[in-house]
DNA sequence: ACGATATGAATGAATG
DNA sequence: CATTCATTCATATCGT
């Protein structure tokens, strides 16, 4: 499970094999570093940092190697991810009601990773009820206008169009339900 | 980045996937349309295209794989994010100094950045960034928020603005389906 | 060595 | 425009 990751430091471990994808090879962050994201994650519950924050963590985690932003920021992103995604299989089982609706869990390690393959119910959709505690605690982040240092003024949401002189005036209906059937072709 | 895995002008595009499933759901760009996607980002210095803009390109973009407005329109609105998202917690922490003048450490975060001094070449240590910069910022922007997100004024978009195809302009960031095409999820 | 798994990285899509 | 979610690729590491 847990990578050995001693003296790795993430330093020049080529072994000269650096393609397309990926030069170089990838963050491998120690111990030390996995301990204090472990420790934001979940004592201090941050599960998406902002900028700032990532800027921090950042410059706290290099002391015990390198590591740049954006090591941070997926780290986040993927912990947040695959925790969530497992939740989602245990939460489908408790479930299991007459017609089976699940897509494959874990569990069958012989064919690959592969997703559902012919499931009976596309599990995206989103459905998920988790939790949503999220950006909630942090520290002081979350500036009102982004952290910019900028007053972005007032009308800088969506919603606005009819940028076409051209064209008809489109009706701008909200996402919430992305563009399905849309018989008419105004287009 | 560029898996460089197809190119094939045909739809489905199954890499190295074998069995079932070649409805990818999700646009795979074909490495022609990559590149041509990036030259107008990068040469032409487009960020948003407007309506008509996405129109066209997607046609052209049309006859090397299957595409939507909609991807192009996503994909002009990822790269930009991207691109100020990783400068954003890339920052500069180049400032520690026996006087600490800004980026206080302790809580107060205030605005930790100062605006209009963000350098573009700070990756200094990082093995990053390299690969990602290919030209430089052609940029034709008018309004503010070309550059860093700064000062940008209250009206962002008056009414109308030239459409004209040479002179990218900003609004029209909305998801009304104005492009055509539809993933039509049958929910 | 090879296969499986864990996880970093990248990006399309969507939401706020 | 910022942020987040989901999916997928790539690779490091471990198991046998």
């Amino acid at each position: 499970m847990e990578p050995n990751e001693d003296s790795s430091s993430g330093s020049t471990n080529n072994k000269g094999n650096f393609l397309c994808r990926q030069s170089s090879s990838r963050w491998t962050p120690t111990t030390d570093q996995i301990r204090i994201l472990r420790d934001l994650y979940y004592n201090n519950g941050i599960r998406s940092p902002s900028a700032e924050q990532i800027q921090r963590i950042t410059a706290r985690l290099r002391q015990y190697g390198k590591i740049e932003g954006k090591n941070v920021f997926y780290w986040f992103q993927n912990h947040k991810a695959r925790d969530r995604q497992k939740k989602r299989f245990t939460a489908d089982m408790t479930m299991q009601r007459g017609a089976y609706t699940s897509i494959s869990p874990g569990v069958c390690s012989s064919s690959s990773s592969s997703p559902g393959v012919l499931g009976v119910g596309q599990m995206g959709t989103s459905g998920y009820g988790s939790v949503l505690m999220e950006k909630s605690f942090g520290d002081c982040s979350i500036s009102g206008g982004g952290g910019n240092g900028v007053a972005r003024s007032i009308s800088n949401n969506l919603g606005y169009v009819g940028v076409d002189p051209y064209c008809p005036t489109y009706s701008i209906y909200d996402k919430r339900r992305l563009f399905n059937g849309a018989p008419s072709k105004e287009d």
